[in-house]
Formats: C-alpha cells, sequence, structure tokens
DNA sequence: TTGTAGGCGTTATCAC
DNA sequence: GTGATAACGCCTACAA
C-alpha cells in the first residue's frame, strides 16, 4: 500500500456544474496520494521543510519522486487565497506604447521579476486619474503582492488612491505629497554635467549652446528632467568658468522643433557646440547642420541625452547620456521585493534612489585641442 | 435586527501566524451580515441574478446598498479558486523592448483586455524556449484564462509546450505544425501589392527598384514578412506589365545596410523609385540618397513598410505600408476571448486571421505624370 | 513522526 | 424565497 505509486486513484466525484472547467491539473493531494502520506508531509516536503518536521528521509523521498513524476506544479491561486502572497506585482505606467523607452524598463522589471520567481501584471493608464485608480483596484483584487507605478519621462505626480494601503514603488517620478514610498529616478541632474562635461573635456569653451531648454527655469511644463538637466548643465559650466552662449526653450522636444531651433541657432550664435536635451531635437539639429552646408562634428559638435535606439542611427553616431531605462525597471522591482513590510518604516518623505546615467561617447563630439591637464574635478558641495 | 448595519462585527479570531497577512479587505460575508441576509443570498444579488433566485426586492435593495456603502469588492482570487476563471489572460512574446512596435502590440492588447475587463500578465522569453515554456506554466499556475502568444515579427514558429491544453492564440506569427488554432497576423501579401501600386500610381514604370529582398526567394531568414511582402510586390508588378528594375537583398534590415544597398542601386541602376522593406532601411536610403546630392522625392521615391515612428520623422516624412500593430493586439485578445471553449473546434489546422496593412501616403513619392485611368484591378485567383 | 481538521472568500447544491 | 453547507487547493495549528 506504500511503494506502488497509485496515481489518479478514486477522486471524489464532484459535482459538475453546466459548464464546468476542466481542471486536469495534479494536485497536492495528488501528490500525497501517489507518494502513500499525508497532504501535510507532502506540503512539508514540498516547501523544502521536511527536514524541519523530522519527515522520514523515505517518505521525503517518495513525494519528491511522486512530484517528479506526476509534473506535480502547485495552484499558486489556492496558494494565494491561504496565505495573501501571490508572487505576483502589478506594473502601472502612464505609457507603455508611445515611447520605445517603455519597452526597456518593463524590460528591466520582467528580468527582475523573473529573478525572484514574479509575474508581472501591466496596466495603461494614459494619465487618467479614474484609470489609474481602477487598473490599481483591479490588481488588489487579484492579489498581487504590490505595485509599480511608472512614469515614462521624470515628473512629479499626485500619488492616485490605492497605492498606499499596500507596498508600492514609484518609478521615473516623485509624490507631490510627502509620503513616505520609494521611488527610483534616473540621476538627471549628473547627467546635466555629464552632457556639458564630454563638450567640455574636448575643449569647446567659446560658443556653447543648449536646445530643449533655457536658464534660469525656461523648461517644459512638469519636466522635473528638463529642470535637473538644466541645473546640471549650468552647474558644470560655472565650475569650468564658462559662458553658456546661447539658449533655445522648446516646448517640446520633438525632431523639427530641434530643427527650427537650430537653424536659429545657426543665425544667431552659430555654436561650435550644441547639447541637445533629448535624442529627437539631435535628430532635427543634424537635420538643420546638414541643411547649412555644416557637418557634424567638424563645424558643430552635438551632445544629447537619452541614448535612444536613434543615437546610433544616425550618421555620425551620437554622443548621448543614456537613461538607464532597464535598470531603472529592474531596480524598482527590487527596490518593492525588499522593502520592509511597514509603509511607516522611517522618515515622514519619499526615498530617493537616484540611478546613474551613463555617457555613450560616440562620434559627434570634435576634439578641437589636447585635452587640458584635467583638474581635480570639483564636485558640489551642496545637496540638491 | 435587519435595518442596522453592523459592518464588521465579530469575525472569528482566526490564528494568526508568526507573519500574518493584513487583510483588512471587505468580503461578501461583511457584506451579507451588513444588510441582514445569508452569503448565497448577497452573492446571488451581487452577480445580477437575485431576480432569477427570487431574492424579495427588500433584501436585493439592502445587500446593493451595504455592498456600495463597504466599498465592496469581489475577490477574484477566491472566485478564481472557484469557478477557475480568473479574468486574466497572459501575453507572451519573444520581445517586449527591443522594438519600439512592441509597445503597440502590447497597447492593443491591454486595451482589448481592459473592455472585457481582463488584466494582462506580460512575459519576455527572448526567443528562449525553455523559458517560454516556464513562463506559460507561471501563467497557468496563476490560473490565467487563456494566453496571447506573439513574436515581434511576423514568422512561423514551433509552438511552445503548454499552448495547446487551455485557449491560446498566436499572435503575428503561424504555427509550423498542423494544430488547430488561431493566428493573427498582418497582411503582408497585401502590403507589398501597396507599396508598389503607390509608386505605379504616381507613374513610375521604368526604373522601380527594391531593398530588403530580391526574386525569387532571397529573403532574411524565417521572416515571412520578407517573403509574402516581395510576393506582394512581384505580383502587382506583374499585373501592371512593369520590369523590376533591380533588387538588393539584405540580410539584416537595418538604416546602415540600407544605406548601402542604395549606394550600390545608385551606381548599378539610379532607380526613380525604390520600395525598402522596412523602415529603417529607408533612413539608410535617405542618407544615401542624400550624400549623391540628390533628393527625395524629386530625384528618386521611396516607398517601405512599417510606418515606425521614424516615418514622419524623416524628411521628407516617409510614404509606407503601416504594421497595424494596435490593431493587431486587440484582435489577439478578442479572438482569445471569444474563441469557442472546445480547442477541437473545426478543421485540423490554423485559424488565420489577417489584419490588413494601410497605406500612409506622405511626401515621399513623386507624382511623375497625371494618373493614368485606372483598369479595373485585377485581383489574384488563386489562394495564397 | 504523521494525520486530521479548519479556514482563506467565493459560488453552487440542496434542503427547508 | 432563503440559508446552511460543501468544495475549489493549499497551508498549518494541533492532536495522536
Amino acid at each position: 500500500m506504500i511503494a506502488t505509486p497509485r496515481r489518479f486513484v478514486k477522486r471524489p466525484l464532484i459535482p459538475l456544474t453546466s459548464v464546468q472547467v476542466a481542471r486536469n491539473r495534479v494536485t497536492l493531494a495528488d501528490v500525497a496520494r501517489s507518494a502513500g502520506v499525508s497532504t501535510t508531509a507532502a506540503s512539508f516536503v514540498l516547501s523544502g521543510r521536511g527536514a524541519e518536521m523530522r519527515i522520514s528521509p523515505d517518505a521525503e523521498a517518495r513525494v519528491l519522486r511522486a512530484a517528479q513524476e506526476t509534473g506535480y506544479r502547485p495552484n499558486i491561486v489556492s496558494r494565494s487565497l491561504r496565505t495573501g502572497t501571490s508572487r505576483t506585482i502589478g506594473f502601472v505606467s502612464d505609457t507603455v506604447a508611445t515611447t520605445p523607452f517603455a519597452g526597456h524598463l518593463i524590460w528591466g522589471a520582467l528580468d527582475a521579476a523573473r529573478d525572484r520567481e514574479h509575474l508581472l501584471f501591466i496596466g495603461e493608464t494614459e494619465g487618467d486619474q479614474e484609470l489609474e485608480t481602477q487598473l490599481i483596484e483591479a490588481m488588489h483584487d487579484r492579489g498581487v503582492d504590490g505595485i509599480v507605478f511608472a512614469s515614462m519621462y521624470t515628473r512629479e505626480l499626485d500619488l492616485p488612491a490605492g497605492l498606499t494601503h499596500r507596498p508600492a514603488v514609484l518609478l521615473n517620478a516623485v509624490p507631490t505629497q510627502p509620503v513616505a514610498i520609494t521611488c527610483v529616478v534616473p540621476d538627471e541632474f549628473e547627467a546635466g554635467r555629464s552632457a556639458v562635461n564630454a563638450l567640455l573635456r574636448a575643449g569647446h569653451r567659446e560658443r556653447i549652446a543648449i536646445i530643449g531648454a533655457a536658464p534660469p527655469d525656461d523648461t517644459p511644463e512638469g519636466s522635473l528632467a528638463a529642470v535637473q538637466r538644466l541645473d546640471g548643465i549650468v552647474q558644470a559650466m560655472a565650475e569650468a568658468g564658462v559662458e553658456l552662449a546661447d539658449a533655445v526653450p522648446c516646448p517640446d522636444w520633438q525632431p523639427d522643433i530641434g530643427y527650427e531651433a537650430t537653424r536659429l541657432l545657426m543665425q544667431r550664435t552659430r555654436p561650435s557646440g550644441i547639447v541637445c536635451f533629448n535624442d529627437r531635437l539631435a535628430l532635427g539639429a543634424y537635420q538643420a547642420i546638414a541643411e547649412a552646408g555644416l557637418t557634424v562634428p567638424g563645424d558643430v559638435s552635438v551632445v544629447s541625452f537619452d541614448d535612444d535606439l536613434l543615437a546610433t542611427w544616425l550618421r555620425p553616431h551620437l554622443t548621448t547620456v543614456a537613461l538607464p531605462h532597464y535598470e531603472l525597471g529592474r531596480e524598482a522591482i527590487t527596490a518593492l521585493l525588499d522593502a520592509p513590510q511597514s509603509p511607516s518604516g522611517g522618515a515622514p518623505g519619499p526615498t530617493i534612489r537616484r540611478i546613474p546615467m551613463p555617457l555613450r561617447e560616440r562620434d559627434s563630439v570634435q576634439q578641437l585641442r589636447a585635452p587640458r591637464p584635467s583638474r581635480p574635478s570639483r564636485r558640489p558641495l551642496t545637496p540638491r
């Protein structure tokens, strides 16, 4: 009665409903029966606590074998009902489609989730506040262990209802309210410094211009990226003792706007180096520069932000400061799963984790003269 | 004992585990208690079958009000355990990140799912067969109602294990095996016809060349899109009685390849119209044409496929046949949810739903002379 | 060392 | 017309 693995023996007849779902999965009870032990024993063995519970090695082996042979997989739905944990995370963002970035954000999140044996629900809100709440509720209805709430461009946002009750992480965003929540954002300020520094290091000092925003604070509405990139640029230039030659603010960062802005720039200051606030603007800049009969980087050097796919499609390849979307996605999931259970675990404000934005040096910056002996870089002393 | 809504009355003390999850949701029992009826009655009312079960109007009203007031939301996990349906769908694709298209595919799927009150699990396989199986199993462990298995470019694929047991739909792919499964794919063949026809309609007849594949069958490995676009192009030209002037096959459809291919073309045949097999190739073509001191569309007209974001970034805007990613995503979910329950519901082979690829006419095609009086277009008589 | 039993929240059966 | 009651699959306190 012990040795013979009797699979699928008389399962109790269940009253079939008119439309009965096919349930042909192997259950824990099946495994236990097949191994000749109780479901309790089987449960302990399969959760790795067989030794702890002092199950006999023989019984343990039988359970393991039975599970193997029957291809048993635990039903996470029922486990979730019992334990309240579903190995499932909700990923809600304002956009998954319009920007190619979204893919990498999700990619990183998926990878991190997979490492921890979690699955991801995806939801898109298109910025609709009611939809945000609905999605978050729908996910909680399905027992998610936590939610990552993501924005596609770095910004401040009002925390949607339902996020605060259970574990949550903000991705690419910080809350307007002073709530205790973990935020994962790219380090846009350092990125601003990196971008101009690429130009400064190559010897550009005279005619550096920027496209996308203008000091002190002419930036696209609500874009934290714009503000912080600008801050970084301004600070790095001040440190180097270099004047900003020109700046064209842009309401929207699209190629045609970059094109017009650059035409304006070429008439006004004819810069030798341009920092574009993203790669699309840079595409427009390339077009305008070519149209003026000039070349990149021979006549004009161009640096940019984002490291869009576009950056390596352009000729010459564009030097740009990358948004580390993959890392951002990863970090958000990691932070969520590693978070202490209590949301009230510390200071009464957000915990902000800044992810570095690496400079991708390519072919759009002209080396003007031998690099100056680098003096020890003076990093800012004031906290941001 | 009836009228007073007593919420949160003595819930039975449950033995707390060491780490007990906070369960502060309102349950059906809470609602029933609050309305002074049994959970059965409450269940029937809330599932809209109150009348059918002849619940008194008064009781029904009380239940509805109690649910409203307490903000009751059904726990889908437990419902799923009981009924086997989770209002959840798995979306597994080989890539969500590398191509911007993926976003629109997912977008359409999300929208369709939301219309039907379903949530989407997302998974990425990177083409790894073991990962495919793991993901599909992980989703079934969580009780998904079905799975959409998506490819990012149209192709044939081996059906991964675990897909056939429960409802599934193939997106952007057809199975190599003759299994009964619904497939949703873009109509690449008609797209091929549309592309050349845009050129032919504009009066181009002499020097039409193509970049990306060459007749009869020099196409990138495994790409159904390449084969079918080529077929469509060849057929449309044959119908119009026009010879193909030149063709450059490309192993990979990237900008630099398009650039080189176009340079070759300009030396060899100096075409007046080029059909590029995707927009990235077209970007390369633009670059090569400009470098040769020629203009689009003045000297060379360009048509393409995909309607990448790129298409409207280029100057002039690119005429291209769009991949309807949003529609594809929508259709896959719709097909999945509308599918008859039995997988063995018909012919022993895939059911293929072809989604039209619309031509986006923009500024890269030059009208050569007044359009010829269109003779009735001879559509193919042979089935594909 | 192993098994029994109860409960997670819902739905469905079947007596009253 | 309504309300116990059982069951979905899993986990675990507790009894044996």
